[in-house]
DNA sequence: TTGGAATGTCAACAAGGCTGACTTAAAGTG
DNA sequence: CACTTTAAGTCAGCCTTGTTGACATTCCAA
């Protein structure tokens, strides 16, 4: 093991929750949770002939509406082919408008539609649903240190986004 | 919102961190801590023709070694068909040995072969190595609540899985 | 001996990633 | 103005990993 059980830190602090077995649990408890979490979108999705990749698009344009598609992409990190696949059913079936920018016009600007919105908000509320169980059953502690122990697992540059997204609707 | 700002639950504790601005905020941040999480396993994998799905069963066979076909398949909720032709390729690259069953014949018992222990090793140290990381950075009392999070969010038939496993570790 | 369970296999399909090549339009730059 | 770069979109083809459905084999147990 990186550190043996009883092995104490600087301060005197005991390190037992750094053992690879306090690790992997972690890692299991991420792979079973992670699973719980996408599974209610994922089951209104299904037969809509929408997937997770849909949602995905959806949740961040309603986050940052009148993003444009390259940034969009950066979020998501996938390639503009694997998007646009996404994307174009979606303004096909009057889910999410393509606006061409006023000063850049070869920026696309995304928006929800009415429609767009509705499917969102039953897309979020089922897995905000889940969220707020579990936050309810943990209590206010728990959720600040799982808040931040997932900021310190993202990658910087996620981190970036997430916490960009964060003072933008700040 | 579900809960408005300052609304008070019934001891007259704040319950601000369920707000749906909190909870959206938790979403994202599982979005993008789960991808920095599997992104490291998944940079070894790519260009070994192996996936997600090989580093999964690989995973579990490393924990509970001499699983049965059977129970792995509930273990990681896939079609039998899925597993077998993932388990098909790691058993022909000689990183998993299926033992026929002493006691049933019709089973067959999953264990890595020392190329498979290797390479499980490889995978979950690079993955351990991250958590590690974001465990040392957020602290033990984040680690805790990080923890009763994720155990909350579970499907309960999951989480007997994974209390399972815990158990049967003892 | 027969039924059912566990396993394995074949075929076909879909979602959603990827790369590479290419077009169009607009913007920036010498 | 001519050229280059950028944003977006498109087409084709590939891979992984999930799905169904059908079917064969083996073997336990009633």
């Amino acid at each position: 093991m990186a550190d043996g059980p009883g092995s104490q830190g600087h301060g005197g602090e005991l390190l037992l929750y750094l053992t690879d077995e306090q690790l992997r649990q972690g890692i299991e408890a991420m792979f079973f949770a992670y699973r719980a979490f996408t599974a209610d979108p994922d089951r209104i999705l299904q037969g809509l002939h929408y997937g997770r990749a849909h949602h995905r698009a959806i949740h961040f344009i309603h986050i940052a509406p009148g993003t444009t598609v390259n940034n969009l992409l950066s979020i998501l990190g996938v390639t503009k082919q694997s998007l646009n696949r996404v994307l174009r059913t979606l303004i096909e079936d009057g889910l999410v408008e393509s606006r061409v920018g006023r000063a850049d016009k070869r920026e696309r600007h995304l928006h929800l539609t009415e429609a767009g919105a509705a499917l969102e908000h039953q897309l979020s509320e089922a897995q905000r649903a889940r969220m707020r169980a579990a936050y309810r059953q943990a209590g206010p502690e728990a959720v600040a240190g799982f808040r931040r122990v997932l900021e310190a697992m993202m990658d910087p540059e996620m981190r970036r986004h997430y916490s960009g997204l964060r003072e933008a609707r700040g």
